[in-house]
DNA sequence: GTCTATATGGGGATAGAC
DNA sequence: GTCTATCCCCATATAGAC
């Protein structure tokens, strides 16, 4: 009985610990985070955090993980389906700025990461650029089809992305333009369509 | 003499903080930075370096300030003037564009404060959005007019605003990607091309 | 297994030497 | 006017108490 309840807590807290984590370096990065900050958010001593965690690089390689591998399982883009171009990259973008919306915080940890060097990446590189020159090669293949306006896929891969990524990293300037919180379902049908209506007409698609 | 060579010699010292200071937080951000990292790349020991600065606060400040007026002189957006919305909007982005490309580590600062959750930028807020709903009056002019396709212009801006900021955010991935330093003349104006396409184009001008 | 007391270094900042 | 010696606090991390 005391085993099982204390497991039990221990679960916990070690989700709390990972909540916290995940807040404190989305805003403040590996070097400006503390874990102090961390265990004071867990609501935990300082102390008591360092004896459930390895140590504060271990909890970031974690949480920076957690967003790779999310990244990893989500974006497949079916690149042997057949869909049309406008399904696929719709259905890229929705994917994407789903996640962006409802992970805003993971989200920024990547780019935080980005932003600091990206020293903490290089074995996560290969893998993504792989992938992404699948979706590229898929793009540029509708070009040449003549189903897309002519452009570079690569070109077309990072705008897509920036776009996305915006709506986590920008929240706060976003959030003051539209004078509503992202969160609020109008706003975010309005973006999912606009976004997703800018990206095909941008890439030579009609509505 | 003396006091000249001094003199000189202390606004080169100070040119050397600045810059240090902007390698630093722009990496690392205000909390992740710190005063003795950027003493090293000024050349200078940490505690030489508290000389001739307020407090890392007030050097923080100073380097922010740097980008937020930049932005405040140069996306003017000639709300007045009457240039065609193609010419408009393909200025905006060549602008604000080359500002990223060439500075950088200036963008960054202001993503990393965003991402930090803003509280540095209170002042700053008011300002912008002012100008900025004078840019999105206009757009949304334009589409009232059917020069645009249907669209918001809040929206557009927004859009717009993550694409360029993007290369300056991102120059990691953008690199990796294209195999290039974003120097590079040929990369530089490709990328120039594709993006002012790729908003004129989803904005619903023709090319 | 959990937490506390404590070590050790680096953080920002300053009083006072030159 | 410039720099050094030094302060004090907070950071991460651990050895050992419970």
């Amino acid at each position: 009985m005391r085993t099982e309840r204390s497991k039990q807590s221990r679960q916990e807290i070690m989700r709390k610990i990972l909540d916290a984590a995940i807040a404190e370096f989305s805003q403040h990065g590996f070097q400006g985070a503390s874990t102090q900050a961390i265990a004071e958010r867990a609501q935990l001593k300082k102390s008591q955090l360092h004896y459930y965690i390895e140590d504060k690089e271990a909890l970031y390689a974690q949480v920076l993980g957690m967003v790779l591998d999310s990244w990893r399982s989500f974006f497949v883009f079916d690149s042997d389906a057949k869909q049309s171009p406008r399904e696929a990259l719709s259905e890229f973008v929705r994917v994407k700025l789903d996640y962006a919306l409802e992970n805003p915080e993971l989200s920024r940890i990547f780019t935080m990461e980005v932003l600091s060097g990206g020293a903490r990446l290089e074995n996560y590189w290969p893998g993504a650029m792989e992938a992404t020159h699948a979706k590229v090669a898929k793009i540029n293949s509708w070009v040449a089809e003549g189903a897309l306006r002519p452009l570079d896929g690569r070109l077309l891969i990072m705008h897509i992305w920036a776009l996305t990524q915006y709506y986590s990293d920008y929240t706060l300037q976003a959030e003051m333009l539209l004078e509503s919180p992202l969160t609020a379902p109008d706003v975010r049908q309005k973006i999912e369509q606009e976004l997703i209506q800018f990206v095909l007409s941008g890439a030579g698609l009609r509505a």
